[in-house]
DNA sequence: GTGAAAGCGCTAACAA
DNA sequence: TTGTTAGCGCTTTCAC
């Protein structure tokens, strides 16, 4: 049904015996326009299907009318859905505003994926999802000058980021589960280069503070990875713990493995929880107390907020979005 | 370190003394150029981080250098990390071609975005993800008359198709449980919308006729969706089939759910394999027989023939990739 | 309120 | 081999 040739706002203008100039203010609102005028074009291009050139567009107006999304390579399994949904976020948000998005494969290191879309002004502006407390495509965009916002947290307040508040959220579950009695608690941290590890921590202690407990250093197993873990919990179960605390899903996972293999029973033995949900956790039998994230949220909202800063409106250097609380078998009483 | 102003292929061409031609064509490769005068432009631009405009660019030569991707919105979860690698695959083979990915999130009817990225002639060609037996994207893409291709088969034969050879690789998975002499095997079919599905059914048929079996009407359960699937499941044991086959890892998921429920001991009961692959099915416990498949290797092979078909190379209608046997323990005998 | 004309940075005939 | 000159389709001063 498309009609063959591409029509451009010179045949409008033409069509219509007005001049290019007018049909563009028509059609982008900008400049003094007679209604009159304007309806005709309106309906005019309506009719016979005009769509702008975004190409001469963006060339014309140095925008390029997309936003870069920079996916980590080493995305872990576990990960996925969070990038996908956000992913999905991004898009909507994106779409819905006439922006599209443009996806690039960053290495922790290499980031020369980046910089050609950035160099080559294929984007407007990008979003990072994920952060690491040295991060290499930070330090690139900053250097770039191009505008960006982060997904998760980081260290640098210049950045302007969007993030769930992770360190509300874990100082909320500890504390419920301090209230419920489950008192003797430890928690597994993990990758200390991720930003968000030491919220979580920060999160966790804040709550054991507020209940007056005195932090024990053995409350805390920091770097808990490779088949160390199985150690960790071993000792965790030798010293009589009433609960694991994981600090996301992937090492969830591998404690539950672990107990498993151990004959160990939830939540009788032991209560197990994450500071991180995934569908792997909330199908588990038993099904796992965790905090949940909207995945999809956080990516309408870097969205929205990277857009805003491309449009030079007026942003918070730092968006908090909420989080909820799942309690569920594997820490009841 | 960047330079503040960016510099044009004018300003090279002045401070060498030649014609934005002949710098533009010592870029290029295209046309003649002095071996020498090449030389000197291509060291001048390297000295001074020239990087072309590729708005510019796109504009003048009416191409964008972009390649679209049309993500399914309703992935199901289990087959993110399909997906998530089959991008990196195209983003890999993309950039390393100097083509950027552009996403866009298509429902299985609403194909707005899509339209709304190829009218405004963002990208140079589209792939698909995943293709349905009635598909809107495919039939929009071939209305609009833009270069495309679709991971996993598609019934219409004038559309260009990557995908694994499924049929294949079914019939051999088949074959080889028939010659250990698992013999009374139950398929259990999933969404016939899925083309797939229709391939893995064809091979299985062709297993099964191929070891001069009579195919009964029971060997294959179609469609066996939602809870539904615990009657076919059960039905399944109480005839006493040796094996079931799932056509995919979700279906095979809920199949170990049932049985697990139901107390059967995997493979000394009854005999599990799958279609398909994912790292659920091969952590489990016991770790599942299945097909595997590499999703990054389509991803690449995708981006590399749309890329072909965009520069009017010669191109295959169908690139069949191979697969991977992987025995496990759910089919010991 | 409307239009003429000068670009945006690059490519590609067509000349020389 | 190299340069001249039109565009690509749109935005945007600056006049009228």
């Amino acid at each position: 049904m498309e009609n063959k040739k591409k029509i451009t706002i010179e045949d409008v203008a033409l069509a219509l015996g007005v001049s290019k100039t007018t049909v563009s203010r028509a059609i982008s609102g900008k400049g003094r326009v007679g209604e009159a005028t304007r309806d005709r074009v309106l309906q005019y291009i309506q009719e016979n299907g005009y769509v702008p050139n975004a190409i001469a567009k963006s060339l014309a107006s140095s925008k390029t009318y997309n936003i870069g999304l920079s996916m980590p390579e080493e995305y872990s399994l576990i990960d996925l859905p969070f990038f996908q949904k956000c992913m999905m976020g991004i898009c909507e948000y994106a779409g819905n505003n006439d922006y599209d998005v443009v996806i690039t494969k960053t290495g922790t290191d290499d980031v020369s994926q980046l910089a050609r879309m950035v160099d080559n002004k294929k984007v407007d502006g990008v979003i990072i999802s994920r952060t690491l407390t040295k991060d290499a495509p930070v330090e690139l965009l900053k250097e770039k000058g191009i505008p960006f916002v982060t997904i998760g947290s980081c260290n640098d307040p210049e950045v302007i980021q969007i993030d769930n508040d992770h360190e509300s959220a874990c100082a909320m579950l500890t504390s419920i589960l301090f209230k419920q009695g489950i008192e003797k608690i430890a928690l597994l941290c993990g990758d200390s280069t991720h930003v968000v590890t030491n919220n979580r921590c920060r999160g966790f202690m804040k709550a054991l503070r507020e209940a007056g407990v005195k932090v024990p250093v053995e409350y805390v197993f920091s770097e808990s990875t490779g088949y160390y873990l199985e150690k960790v919990v071993n000792e965790i179960l030798d010293k009589e713990y009433d609960c694991i605390l994981c600090m996301d899903d992937s090492i969830c996972l591998r404690v539950l493995d672990i107990l498993k293999n151990e004959g160990v029973e939830i939540p009788k033995d032991i209560k197990v929880a994450s500071f991180y949900n995934s569908s792997t956790l909330e199908r588990n039998t038993p099904s796992i107390t965790s905090l949940k994230f909207d995945a999809k949220e956080l990516g309408v909202a870097a969205a929205k907020v990277l857009i805003d800063v491309i449009n030079e409106r007026e942003v918070s250097k730092k968006t908090l979005l909420g989080y909820e609380i799942s309690m569920k078998e594997s820490t009841r009483i």
